[in-house]
Formats: C-alpha cells, structure tokens, sequence
DNA sequence: ATTACTGCAAAGCATTTGCAAATGC
DNA sequence: GCATTTGCAAATGCTTTGCAGTAAT
C-alpha cells in the first residue's frame, strides 16, 4: 500500500477492536495470497464501528461517500472476505431463493444445511425446542415461531472430500 | 367458482393432505373475507405435491404452463396467504438485507427479531449449543456453525398493545 | 352488481459482475 | 512489471406491483 488512509478519532473500543483484528485479516489475506488494501481496512474498521448488528447495504451506504470511501462491490466483497475470515456472521442470510415447507401434517422440526451439495437434512429435539421457549419467556419475548439451521457438510459430501 | 379444475391424479398421500388441508384454507380465506379460488386451490395443491422442501420459485416455474397455469405473481401471493394460515413454513427467508454482526470479541448468542419493531435481541444458552452440536453428530453432519432466529414479540411491543 | 383476484408485464431493489484503471507485491 | 483489486455502471434475478380484465359472492 503506498499510503494507508487517515487514522480518524475512533472511540477507544473500536480502535482497540481494529488493532486486534486487522493484523489478524492481514494474515487471513496472506495466506489467501490475497492483498491487503487500503480499502479492506477501510470496510474492517467501518464494521467495527458499528454496533451489533447492521446490514451490508446500510454499511456500504456509509462507506459511499466521504473521505473513506469505498464502492458498493468492495464493501459486497469484502464482507464476504470478512465473513470467511471468521470476523463477522451472516444472521439473516438472503439466498438466492426462499424456501418453504409443508407444516401440515408435518412434526414440527429443524434443518442442516450442506454448505457443499445444498442438501437439507431435518432432524427435531424437543428439548430443544423448550430450551427456546424458555429462553423467550425469560426476555418476556412472546414467541411467535423459531428456527433452527445447522450448516456444515454432510455425510455424504465427507465422504466425497476423503477420496 | 364457475368450475373446479380437473381433479388429476395425484399419488394416495398427496390426495389425502388436500383433502384434509383444502377446506380448512377455505374456513381460513372466508374468515378473512378472501376468496375461494381456483388458483388458490391450484397452489395448494402443487405444494402438497412437492417434497418437503421447495422455492417459491420453482413452485411458480411448475405451474406457469400446462393444464393448472397459475401465474407467477398469484403463485407468491398465494403462498403469503399459505404461510399465514399456517400450512407452510418460510425456512430460509429473503429479507430484503443480509444482516451481519461482529463476531469478534463478541462471545456466541443467539437472536430473537420481533415481529413488530424488527428490533434484535441478543440471547445465549450454552445447553441450546451443545444440543445443537449433538444432533449434528448424531447425523454426521460436521457443523460448520448455527443459527438461532426466534420470532415474535418483543417486551416493548406487547406493552404497546395493550394500550 | 360489487369487490376481490388473476395475469401480465413492468418495476423494484439488494447484490453481483465485467472491464478498464489503479494499486499492491 | 505482473496480478489482484477497485470503482463504476450495467446486469441479474427473485419478488412485488399496477392495472385492466375476469371471477367469486
């Protein structure tokens, strides 16, 4: 990088959130042969700014205009480094496509996603379920319907990697 | 309705669900003063047909020609009032953003959304991950990471209510 | 007769992508 | 210098919507 942007007046946790964590991307990206740049630090330091939640739309918006600015695509790709990194997770995940299921008739029940083959698995627990409803009554949150999703590989794609 | 739609055959089971579910969407659409359908029962119909898992897309694919055509807009519309009276579940929903948080000195939790404000509620339960992490063993499902969203209403919301 | 629903095609809109210019290595 | 990234803007693609015609009550 020939000139990292300004270091700007950051409260006291973020900068301390950025210090810990950019030097820890700076070796994701290495390893990824990718490069750091100004403008992934730029988005890194603007999710660190933000609190809990936010959605990538909004952060771009911040970002698209100003002295750091960044595009919409880089914010986009970046996120996404981000999220591979380990750094942030995806809480409301927009696919491509919605999915429904029958209810009708049909036990109530959760699912595993494959990340590989895209596979849906259900499986149900009880327990589970009364963990949730519990912990809803004790945030005096009145639940309406909860979901559960598992991702990870299945069987039988484990089996595919090993060959 | 002037005439029904052909009754086609359908496989045992198939026949069976809609002859359970087909008048209760009617008591459901009379209720809220919606109409009895020929489309509507076209939708309903497809989505007993389907496996468990389908996109509303696809859904609005299979029925965009042929004998039962159902446009694609009263496909989704449809599939609004299925979901409303309960027939069907939005497993992986399309918000119109991705939301992402930090997971970066953030320990693991959980959220619950409510219905109303949209607000997120940060919740955690140790047991609630280890369950998780069970059932994925017990399907050899190799957990990448999970997913907790509960719906419903918050504390605030139900108060506002009220009044 | 009224009023809701459907079909169609056009609009929406977050996200992705292609490509030329800029930047990191 | 070469390869990756970026910015821009245009494309994508699922979903929604407006409207005129059609069907249900």
């Amino acid at each position: 990088m020939s000139k990292m942007h300004e270091e700007q007046e950051l409260p006291e946790e973020v900068r301390q959130s950025v210090d810990e964590a950019w030097p820890l991307f700076i070796d994701f990206l290495k390893k990824k042969q990718a490069r750091v740049t100004q403008a992934r630090k730029i988005v890194l330091t603007q999710v660190f700014s933000r609190h809990d939640h936010f959605c990538a739309d909004d952060l771009a918006a911040e970002l698209s205009s100003g002295p750091n600015h960044v595009s919409r695509g880089t914010v986009y790709r970046t996120l996404a480094l981000m999220e591979e990194a380990g750094f942030v997770r995806v809480i409301r995940d927009t696919d491509v496509h919605a999915h429904y299921e029958h209810t009708f008739n049909h036990p109530n029940h959760e699912h595993m996603i494959c990340d590989q083959c895209g596979e849906f698995i259900e499986f149900s627990d009880e327990t589970l379920a009364k963990l949730i409803s519990a912990a809803a009554r004790r945030h005096n949150f009145e639940e309406r319907t909860h979901r559960i999703v598992v991702f990870g590989i299945c069987e039988k794609c484990q089996g595919e990697q090993d060959s």
